[in-house]
DNA sequence: AAATAGGATTGATATAGATCAAGAGGGGGG
DNA sequence: CCCCCCTCTTGATCTATATCAATCCTATTT
């Protein structure tokens, strides 16, 4: 159950065995079958996620009733509402299943004490935040420069993984545009090749 | 000269006095005039900076020569191009000074025997990087789901004190807008109060 | 005071992409 | 085998925003 999270941190820091198996000790496993919520808007975020196996999403519900997708997490993701976790104040997120998923959930205040138990962490989520944040920029930079059709090459090239698995709309969304216009974005890209 | 960071860090973080003594031997203080480069397009990306006086701007310019500002770094920012600066590789972001500015730069190498030598240090970077992680998250939500008036508004509620002093045309671009959509949209709000 | 330059505004037009609406597969469950 | 649900596609419009172009304004320089 932890082989994905171990080999996602000793690539970044390197742990005792002892360390390791202390680390278990915080985390909460479980499984989630397709479509179950992880985490309801309005409800506060209690824990963060790591995926094991399996998808999750997360995604914002507006006026409309149109889904926004923020972020797809397949297998050695973290996913949460990190404003929601870190404030307690409700999450604007939903998060929800697309495949089953095996995952890992710790709590604000296990993450705590794990950091203060195993100072090595300390540095790994430091890590973590600062690669997620390089990839917020670029998304940013490329939704600020880019239009559809390069946006979709951006993201299947970047994301060849995740773009097989999800279904198309979901994917329009992901990228900022409606179904519609990936849909014609994808005809226009057969038609050259 | 350390003021503003010393007090950023204490706000996140407690540092002994030995300890805020020896930090400051990791930065070098420097003084940018208006419209100064900090970085260069294609350069690798040396320093993280500190901005303690001043405002800085990172921005990109695309194939047509538009500029498209990714973010403003008032006094108490940090701004650098993360990914070069982690990976070497050429920035893809100018940097450069929009209100003559007294920084602290730190290198790669300085911070990795900072974040040895102040353990703490590495904690106080690990919730930068998660405050900034937010911000952008909010940011690209942002962009998914409101529209042009929507979004200048809740710039300006969220950073008055930027929106006073930048250029309109420069918040534009940072809304991802043109100027002209931008004076539009301020025109429409007049009228409504 | 004239000249210059960097913004901001305003109007006319163009366009990428949204929206609305209808159909077309294509599985799985009864 | 048929029906229902879900997803994708396609076509016809609509709209927010971009683009192009001209002025205007204000501050600074000469």
């Amino acid at each position: 159950m932890f082989e994905i999270l171990f080999e996602h941190i000793n690539r970044k820091i390197s742990l005792q065995e002892a360390e390791m198996e202390q680390l278990k000790t915080f985390f909460i496993p479980k499984k989630y079958r397709r479509k179950q919520y992880v985490l309801q808007q309005g409800d506060p975020c209690k824990y963060i996620v790591f995926v094991e196996k399996g998808m999750l999403r997360s995604y914002q519900v507006d006026d409309k009733g149109n889904e926004h997708i923020v972020q797809f997490a397949p297998e050695g993701w973290w996913i949460s509402d990190s404003y929601s976790f870190l404030t307690g104040t409700p999450a604007s997120y939903d998060i929800d299943v697309l495949e089953e998923a095996e995952v890992l959930l710790i709590t604000q205040p296990a993450m705590e004490e794990m950091l203060q138990a195993i100072p090595a962490m300390e540095r790994y989520m430091r890590i973590l935040m600062q690669n997620s944040l390089i990839s917020m920029q670029r998304r940013i930079a490329c939704t600020l420069t880019t239009q559809a059709e390069e946006r979709y090459l951006g993201f299947i090239a970047e994301n060849p993984h995740i773009g097989q698995r999800v279904p198309q709309h979901m994917l329009a969304s992901f990228l900022g545009m409606t179904p519609e216009t990936l849909s014609r974005v994808r005809k226009q890209l057969l038609k050259k090749s």
